[in-house]
DNA sequence: TCCGTGCGACGTACGGCGTACGTAGGAGGG
DNA sequence: CCCTCCTACGTACGCCGTACGTCGCACGGA
């Protein structure tokens, strides 16, 4: 009569801890819980995994390895660098709850050399070598990293602030914020994202000559 | 012979919890801790704050509140963006601990709009107004937001990362990044910072023309 | 002076957490 | 047939936030 119980992996408890992060966020995760949705006693899942901590560690990998690697066909390097940055606002936007965990944590050497040697590679097409190219792979990724977090924290769909902010604010005091509160008050994600990325790669494009 | 014990008060609880977040991270606050340090029983802190998420909220304000308007004496619009954005960094350098909090959290009103204001002047300064204005901002933002997260994450003085990454990697794979290793296993955060800001100042110069 | 009355401090208790530790049962090899 | 080892699990400890009830004290009015 019993169901011969699945047993019990790394794997189904790495997956279960993706679910239940993708659904209802990192800090809903607690090894009681995910035991329990995986039908299991509490203490089984330190069979197959250390603690919390690393639990959460390999989530994060499997989320990560997502990632797919973009694709472009041009020569163009602008091209490859605005491929590079949709491709990490994608899994951005596929992993909404996760991402700043994502960005919090350190990423695995492998996948992080993966990343890196990409975005060297676009800029080595653009002519930027050396440190110089490290430098501006830094601004982009933070960049990145700013737009993104503040794009999934402005979300409504998981809770991200609707506002209209100017509820008893004395707006006579700010001018020029009265003047633009529409625009203040509404996010275009793409238009904003885009056009960030069209300013760093003027930048870019500046530096070179 | 008992020594007439401080009274409990929001203040005296709100600095508790400042200090603690300074010393430790918002991780290590609790009520129990709390009260411990303030020579008090648990429950007693609720008779002045209704829950620990508002008290976090009260620390987060405090600590918002010590970032100073920048000073500059130029005409330059250059070097009052310069100046703002070396204010926003300076406040983060202050509270390192607490930045990832603050820059998650949503400002009040009335701060958020001074801020807002005078970036907004800024921009008007240097002749954008209206959508495009906003737009800017909000990219200077996420470029501050970003730096400043991964400048706080790699400070060693708080358990951040000192690396060289290349454990145990096969950097045969990886020719560019091999060849910048040096460059990507240190960090100048100053020098990046600034690097970073002329990046998106030259963006806006060559947008103005 | 005495008596409410109200407020701040505090203890207890509940349900949750991560996890150290001990145990039990079953599978596999000698 | 027995021994070993691996996995699942229960119990327990020390944390957490906080609902709730109580107690003592200061203060105002009679």
């Amino acid at each position: 009569m019993s169901p011969p119980r699945e047993p019990l992996t790394r794997e189904r408890i790495v997956d279960a801890a993706v679910r239940l992060i993708e659904r209802e966020g990192v800090e809903a995760v607690s090894m009681r819980r995910l035991a329990a949705e995986l039908g299991a006693g509490t203490m089984s899942l330190y069979n197959h995994v250390p603690n919390k901590a690393v639990l959460v560690d390999l989530a994060a990998e499997r989320i990560m390895a997502d990632a797919r690697p973009y694709q472009v066909d041009s020569d163009d390097w602008r091209d490859h660098i605005r491929a590079h940055a949709r491709a990490v606002r994608e899994l951005a936007r596929r992993h909404p709850r996760a991402f700043v965990m994502l960005a919090t944590r350190r990423l695995s050497s492998e996948a992080g050399f993966r990343t890196i040697e990409a975005a060297l590679g676009n800029f080595d097409r653009a002519g930027f070598r050396g440190g110089v190219a490290v430098g501006m792979m830094r601004a982009m990724v933070s960049y990145l990293l700013g737009t993104l977090m503040r794009e999934v924290a402005t979300s409504p769909e998981l809770g991200g602030i609707a506002l209209s902010p100017y509820e008893d604010v004395d707006m006579s005091a700010f001018p020029l914020s009265a003047g633009v509160m529409d625009e203040l008050g509404t996010y275009d994600h793409d238009q904003e994202f885009e056009f960030g990325l069209e300013l760093l790669i003027a930048a870019l494009e500046r530096y070179r000559s």
